[in-house]
DNA sequence: GGCATATATTGACTTCCGTCGATATACTGT
DNA sequence: ACAGTATATCGACGGAAGTCAATATATGCC
């Protein structure tokens, strides 16, 4: 069964710990600045290389997106997550989006 | 990382196009009768050993649970997923619970 | 230009996961 | 007891995915 479902490509992205903890950390200050990359660092006990792997696994599922401020790079939530991620996990249960 | 979260591993069990498609199924026909599991083999195109092996994974992450009548075997949700899900997917987007 | 810092990429390794064929187990009916 | 059908388990294989060390790229500052 190959592997051409929008839906299945998001719940992979999002279904490893580092990852999750990743978004997690976005949904939380989905209100506040976007996230430096190098926050993700120190949140989940893994290297440099492995956090920017993770990132760019997000970014290609178009979980987040990315926003250069000098040497830094910002990571926030993609402006349709909520409302993919909303898609999806209604189809599974009886969920309406909050406001 | 480890793995101990039970976020992750309930987003993992989803996370495959075969059992994606067969918790859809389930979530279609939740009001409806419980879903045989010889009906799995031709809703996917795989083995009926792949497709016991999905369920199992399945009932060992608590998302469906089975119940024998003869020869069959019958399968449908298990009674907190609906809560469980909706607590996942609520903590990443806005979003309550329908009725 | 040259140095320092932040992030990305490469390459290699290991482990995990999906798949199938073959076989085992469970239940029904005759 | 035996045959037939449904489901599960076993063993093996191939490919995908996570991880890290080393290195490359990019930006800012002196």
């Amino acid at each position: 069964m190959k592997n051409a479902d929008p839906d299945v490509e998001l719940l992979q992205a999002i279904a490893d710990p580092v990852r999750l903890a990743i978004v997690r950390q976005l949904a939380a200050d989905a209100n506040a600045e976007a996230v430096c990359a190098c926050d993700f660092t120190e949140c989940c006990s893994v290297s440099q290389p492995t956090v920017s792997h993770h990132l760019r696994v997000l970014r290609e599922a178009g979980v987040v997106t990315t926003q250069r401020r000098g040497t830094y790079i910002y990571y926030r939530l993609a402006p349709d997550f909520s409302h993919r991620w909303a898609s999806v996990a209604a189809s599974l249960a009886g969920l309406i989006p909050l406001s």
